[in-house]
DNA sequence: GGCGTTTAGTAAGTATTCTGACGATCAGAA
DNA sequence: TTCTGATCGTCAGAATACTTACTAAACGCC
């Protein structure tokens, strides 16, 4: 029962924020037990994934499409560039800029941590019924979309 | 358009892990936007939470309630004592157990975070139509619980 | 009481993740 | 051309988050 001297504490439990959290660690538990052995993060494997899809990208580019901020994505990038996975060079029209370029141990990795992951994706929703399943992703999508589209500032004016 | 040769990357964008990942990360900037100058962070505030609701805790049932391991939980709590909001103290009974308590100071933090926090859980989940918000936190719930219950094996016989 | 096992917490190491500051570089203006 | 501002990336520092290994303490069996 509540108690009305105590408004402070509303449940963390049932809060968005803490469930999201929640959701999210097993996320990256399932991705790791599925691809167990190869020894790639989710991030890294995102990051990988983005390298394949469009070779000769920026750093930022990467940076965004993989939802980061540069810093980050930098580290990232450190540790699959010393594993040999990833190839950074110096851009010949802009010495700011480095192009990320997959190297070919980098594409056999994908190819191989990629079955694990899309278990661990099936698994991940797995708790749901399966009519429930799409009607989730989509209601996911529509949030990060609409987050990641700037908050729209409040309708002044 | 599918290249039959790379069924390799099958758009990391629209993976279940990788929504996850990309709204917990605006959950936590909500968050700390509307919390802007308090300097708490979700975890501390759900350890914080945590121990108001149930003073006495030792710190592995303080670890399991928020959904951490004992090693970021100590982490935590390290950093919230050095700040004077909870006390950590040796139980009596058994000398290896931290017993956790909120001080005066961890009850008012508690108060002064709560209303942003709460702002920050509803403009979460604003994007999307009122009616949905039930609908994705009862999924929400549902997958968290599901998977903090072990994964129940698939339905086997 | 003595000894092996279990348990609570910490420590060390790796990897995210962020913010803010900084150096290098480029692009456009004066 | 030189100065100014903007941009790309890195570095430093803080806080998560995990695993593994360790210490200290308690428990259980004899």
């Amino acid at each position: 029962m509540a108690d009305a001297r105590d408004p402070a504490v509303p449940d963390i439990e049932a809060q968005p924020g803490h469930l999201i959290r929640r959701l999210q660690q097993f996320a990256v538990a399932l991705f790791m037990e599925e691809t167990q052995g190869l020894d790639l993060t989710p991030v890294q494997f995102a990051a990988l994934a983005a390298a394949q899809r469009q070779p000769g990208m920026d750093q930022r580019t990467l940076a965004a499409t993989i939802g980061f901020d540069t810093s980050t994505t930098g580290g990232v990038i450190d540790r699959l560039e010393s594993r040999g996975l990833i190839q950074r060079n110096t851009s010949p029209d802009d010495r700011r800029v480095r192009l990320i370029n997959l190297t070919a141990e980098g594409a056999h990795m994908l190819s191989a941590v990629t079955p694990g992951m899309l278990t661990a994706q099936q698994r991940i929703l797995d708790p749901l019924p399966e009519a429930q399943r799409r009607s989730f992703m989509d209601m996911l999508e529509r949030l990060v979309r609409a987050h990641q589209d700037g908050r729209p500032p409040p309708p002044q004016r």
